[in-house]
DNA sequence: GCGGGATCCATACAATCGTTTCAAACGATC
DNA sequence: GATCGTTTGAAACGATTGTATGGATCCCGC
């Protein structure tokens, strides 16, 4: 069994999985040691410390999600004509993460909460790297929507962006929680729809 | 000084203050104490646990908030016609809380921050307290909206609900965090005005 | 002015936290 | 097969956590 390199990776699954069921607080390097099957000094033999692994498991998902925003919105600027559907620059923004929340088999589940548990997070480290992932992700959007956009201020998109990503992050965060059981299920393309389509509406808003 | 009554508010004024800024897992009963200037055994003395003392700070907030938001659905429902206005409804869900949040001096930039961060606290207890306040809640919410958008399916509703909700949520917890330089300011009335315009307009999407 | 319940205080407790240590086991290279 | 750096293992560290205890102090009704 055990081979040898893999301990990182099971670490940061079993990191993964727990933080987003319990956040980082409620979280002990044992926990997830135990859980992954690996030594308790492990996790700082291979990440430095505890929060090192926090940056880890989050960079994992949030580099590729952000990386594939910024292309999306390249492709669009690129084939489409000179300005953009107001519909396809939100699809850049929320299909990536939707996607992904959906995708992998035992990733998905808890790539959503986590996701949206960092955005809630008071840890200050964990705050630097939210800047630093989307800053410069958030001014691309913001000129992109400016071109769309052009009678809105740029005070007006910024709180419209900040409602949309408010809607956005608040669904991954209670993606399976508090549904009424008469709720009809959705799929993938479905929610991405509504998601898109509410935020859209929200941007044409008088 | 030291009045002798007002120990359990000197202690509930500075666990809200801590709870918002750092959430609750990373604030310990000594920060608390200390904040507040009161001995450390008199938590557990006022309020029998950490966990109990979270409660009462939470509903001390929550539940005339909530209270309020029924208030004003009732209002409506008397004063207007028999179809309500979608912004007049969600002015009732969006206004109290943004109101508290600009108003009480100290308490006001607090109670945001404590607010938003509840709804994402992984603390089981927490999850259980929302569901009682907010269940109620939502079910009035739920009624009115289907009998002014009797066009939309309930589950149709309910998603634009939970977007409108993640846009409040997110806003009260990045209140004042992440905001650009150029950002013109808003006051009370107008960041109202934005939430309430960008949701009714989502609620009308097509 | 005195008894008694409520409150406060200093301190101690057991548990858990993240991290460190150092020796043992491993894997590749010559 | 000896030797190197890398990885794992079991145990212990000091610090911090929430809570419990028992005596001092206060306040109010009699």
């Amino acid at each position: 069994m055990n081979k040898p390199k893999d301990t990182r990776a099971r670490i940061l699954d079993g990191a993964e999985e727990l933080f987003s069921e319990r956040g980082f607080d409620r979280v002990s390097i044992r926990d997830i040691t135990r859980k992954a099957g690996v030594n308790l000094a492990s996790i700082n033999y291979h990440f430095g410390s505890k929060e090192d692994l926090i940056a880890a498991v989050f960079e994992r998902r949030v580099v590729p999600v952000n990386a594939a925003r910024l292309a999306a919105l390249d492709d669009l600027r690129q084939s489409g004509r000179k300005k953009s559907h107001l519909e396809a620059i939100l699809e850049a923004l929320i299909r990536p993460t939707v996607q992904c929340s959906f995708a992998t088999p035992k990733g998905g589940k808890a790539f959503s909460k986590l996701f949206g548990r960092c955005l809630a997070e008071p840890n200050p480290e964990i705050e630097a790297l939210l800047k630093r992932q989307f800053a410069p992700l958030m001014e691309r959007f913001d000129a992109v929507l400016m071109k769309a956009l052009p009678h809105l201020s740029r005070s007006e998109i910024f709180w419209r962006m900040r409602f949309t990503f408010g809607a956005l992050h608040h669904w991954h965060l209670t993606k399976d929680k508090f549904l009424p059981g008469w709720l009809e299920p959705v799929d993938v393309e479905q929610q991405i729809q509504k998601l898109i389509s509410f935020a859209a509406a929200g941007f044409r808003a008088a």
